[in-house]
DNA sequence: CGGAATCCCTTCAGATACTG
DNA sequence: CAGTATCTGAAGGGATTCCG
């Protein structure tokens, strides 16, 4: 038993933290929900649908996802530019555990919300 | 489908972000994980497990996942003093989801390591 | 033993301005 | 249109000290 916590220990040996940490972002499981909406999508289309997200934010979190290949990005060299982002195979995959997450979450909201106000007192 | 993709936009009006905020921290799934895998733990022997977390850390770790009911902390008023910690029945139900990520995370880490890599370049 | 409180540094992320 | 660059305030999180 142990033996197996050990594992966790130290977050560099840990392949699991090594992944999830690069989506336990603010926004990057967003944009993947959003991705996984559509077939493609526009920057901009993208900015207007997450309307609290910063252009800055937007642009880190996509190339984030491209290099993990969960989003796929295309450029079309046309003027004016046209940039498409869609959803990989493996971004596929990963949202259906994503999917399970947060109809946890909306399932069990409004009783945290209330732990939350019993425990504040 | 345009309205639908409006639910994300603003974030105080998305109860699924409201709720996966709170363990997309850096500790939360990982102590999650670990408390997942024993009956109870003490803290010190929490934070033997988790080397790299520390104790200011810990403790805030445990108080927010104790105010989402995930976590149940009990104080046996003893000398010296003994607190142990135990997963609840909510936190095992979002444990499941959370193996299932983690789950898909060990699968394929060695292909997303490998597209970071090529990213680079 | 199991914290709480404080200090302090680093990283995150928003606003703004500029560019191919 | 789809970014990049820079600046800056806010927040996260570590180290240390103190306490019941």
């Amino acid at each position: 038993m142990e033996n197996n916590l050990k594992n966790f220990s130290v977050s560099e040996k840990c392949p699991v933290r090594n992944v999830l940490d690069r989506f336990g972002d603010k926004w990057s499981i967003l944009v993947l929900l959003v991705l996984g909406e559509v077939e493609k999508m526009r920057f901009n289309a993208l900015h207007k649908t997450i309307l609290d997200i910063s252009q800055k934010m937007l642009t880190v979190t996509l190339r984030s996802l491209e290099a993990d290949d969960l989003v796929k990005r295309t450029i079309y060299p046309e003027i004016p530019p046209r940039v498409e982002y869609e959803i990989t195979e493996r971004g596929k995959s990963l949202l259906t555990h994503i999917h399970n997450l947060t109809a946890w979450a909306e399932e069990n909201m409004l009783d945290i919300l209330e732990s939350r106000e019993k425990f504040k007192s």
